[in-house]
DNA sequence: TAGACATATGTTAGCGCTAACATGTTGGCG
DNA sequence: CGCCAACATGTTAGCGCTAACATATGTCTA
């Protein structure tokens, strides 16, 4: 008589939660069939599966997902960063991740760094420490110690929106040639005051990258190229005040390159209701090829970029590398092209 | 001489993750210092803190918030379900959550239930799984299965987007009465053809309420309500179609109550396309007061909705609630109003 | 008929962390 | 000076699940 009733098992919470145990008593067989049952059913003789279903019905069984990340050391979250939330592209990629990742059973996890690194490491830090299956990140820039920490991490990253030298997986575009694009079709039209509109720009070092482009092809033709900073985010807003800055600056401006669609939209509608034509006083560009541009009137000048298919893309490279199958490229360049309105 | 050296501790995975246990040995505590360290600051002294932080650093510790998680039984997340990606309107109720949750250190676990109810219940089923401190859900509509499981469900859960007997807290609008007031708006402008379209209506059983609403005010006067669906989602591409049908199966229409204003500006972009004068020709209302309709001209008359207040009102009282903190009302009516442009 | 092999199930030992309780240490007070 | 509270830290025992290693049982081959 000694160490036996060492007492009542001492309930840590209410904890009323059904087990997986009580399942697998219920079925009568042990708690490992039970978990084979509904994780890995080919595993288990058909009748057995079929009684711990029933259990699983009749006692109403949600499995804790925690224990079972832990256990396996693996969720089936995939993390996703981006920078904005307010901005159509991202959600578009996001769409496109998610459709394709929720059907193979896996959860999104979404963080918004709202254009802020150190935002971004602190929310890897966190995605980390959830066992996530892989990460999708906009951007290639991250600072110093989230490079590290990602470099380190065994699992499929894939860097979004931009080519360049990645960590892992890469799908975008190049937005350097983007800039160029444009400013080429610009010229062309043979538009010689050219200003470039951003808003944010520091922020937004994509929007930056196509305004160099933008900038080298017309310093080729000798040609100034003056940039107009809002400092708002991009929005139909944020357009009409862009081009009513323009104007003001540079009355002689024959032509706006606006670093996106909303800026672009809100710009040429705004021309409309100051009585300005487009193109005829003003010629407007954008970027991204969103809806909204090709149903306005005159239909916007801008660069269509498969921003869904983005996300397709890149969760088909993820999902690939997860099922263990060999790697096709690391880099994947989605392109764009010059999709011509009459604003221009 | 028996049970002593039961043997090399079997590593189950590679697993060189750095381990709290580990940061507390080379800060010379315990494990559970050095976790009262990281997540309650306050109940360790000032100098054993910094070496924790110190060891944490050196060391690269990244906490495992799988493990945290099951031990403590909650998680830091906030599940947020909606029925559509693709409508302006839920993300912008998503941003607004995001931004609140985040601020507070929650984590938003997005699901997207492409407007089935079973989808819903496999989203709140595996949230569940995931211990998450609350759940918000767009709309009041789940089948039984994910009502009984939410119904015993003890943490916070918000219905967002309409007003009705709800399982918690709710915040929403009444559609019934948002359909009535657009409706009598377009009565006092003396309109007696008035077709409503919307999209996927079987679907989206928001706006069938806010059609409910309309056709009540027309019978009030005697007159039907024709009724047009359109089999795609709402989109400007949509609203065009929903003109080009309107005017095909009911010539004389003289204005068009649109479910959303995705649609109702796309067919106003298309009515000017094709020569119709708004409203002259033809009257174009919406719903949701989304900028763009503000952007446009004729400026598109619409019903402002808040939507990321309704995002922002959601997330305070599940902080709320979380906090301990006495919880006020449980139904929270955000309104609407109406918003008179010049294209009724 | 031994053996090699596949199928079906069970036993054991953690995954990394934190709740609950226990203990030590200080300072203030009557 | 003894008592009690308030702080600071430690010990123990799981949280609910699954990996890894058994252990049956049947099935086919030489």
């Amino acid at each position: 008589m000694s160490s036996n009733d060492q007492g009542a098992t001492r309930r840590r919470r209410g904890s009323e939660q059904v087990t997986l145990k009580q399942v697998a008593q219920a079925a009568g067989v042990s708690a490992i069939t039970a978990s084979r049952a509904l994780n890995t059913p080919e595993r288990v003789n058909e009748t057995t599966r079929a009684r711990v279903l029933d259990a699983v019905e009749t006692l109403g069984y949600v499995p804790n997902l925690v224990a079972g990340s832990l256990a396996s050391a693996r969720s089936r979250f995939i993390a996703v960063i981006v920078p904005s939330l307010a901005n159509a592209v991202f959600i578009e990629v996001i769409r496109g991740l998610q459709e394709t990742f929720e059907a193979r059973g896996y959860q999104i996890l979404l963080g918004n760094t709202d254009y802020d690194l150190d935002r971004e490491y602190q929310l890897v830090r966190t995605f980390l420490g959830w066992s996530c299956s892989a990460l999708v990140t906009a951007g290639l820039r991250h600072n110093q110690a989230c490079h590290t920490l990602l470099a380190n991490w065994d699992k499929p990253i894939v860097e979004v929106m931009e080519l360049g030298e990645a960590l892992d997986i890469n799908v975008g575009l190049d937005h350097l040639d983007a800039g160029r694009c444009m400013a080429r079709h610009l010229r062309s039209r043979h538009y010689q005051e050219i200003v470039y509109v951003g808003a944010r720009m520091s922020q937004d070092y994509r929007a930056e990258m196509r305004y160099a482009g933008h900038r080298e092809i017309l310093a080729e033709d000798g040609l100034d190229a003056p940039l107009i900073e809002l400092d708002q985010l991009g929005s139909l807003e944020a357009g009409a005040t862009g081009l009513d800055n323009v104007l003001a600056a540079y009355p002689r401006a024959e032509a706006i390159h606006f670093a996106n669609d909303d800026l672009a939209a809100g710009a040429l509608l705004h021309a409309r209701r100051r009585g300005l034509a487009v193109p005829g006083d003003i010629a407007i560009a954008g970027f991204n090829g969103l809806p909204l541009g090709q149903h306005i009137t005159p239909r916007l000048t801008t660069i269509q970029s498969p921003r869904d298919a983005m996300g397709r893309l890149a969760a088909r490279e993820v999902l690939r590398k997860l099922d263990g199958e060999p790697g096709a490229l690391q880099q994947h360049d989605v392109g764009f092209s010059l999709l011509q309105g009459e604003s221009t």
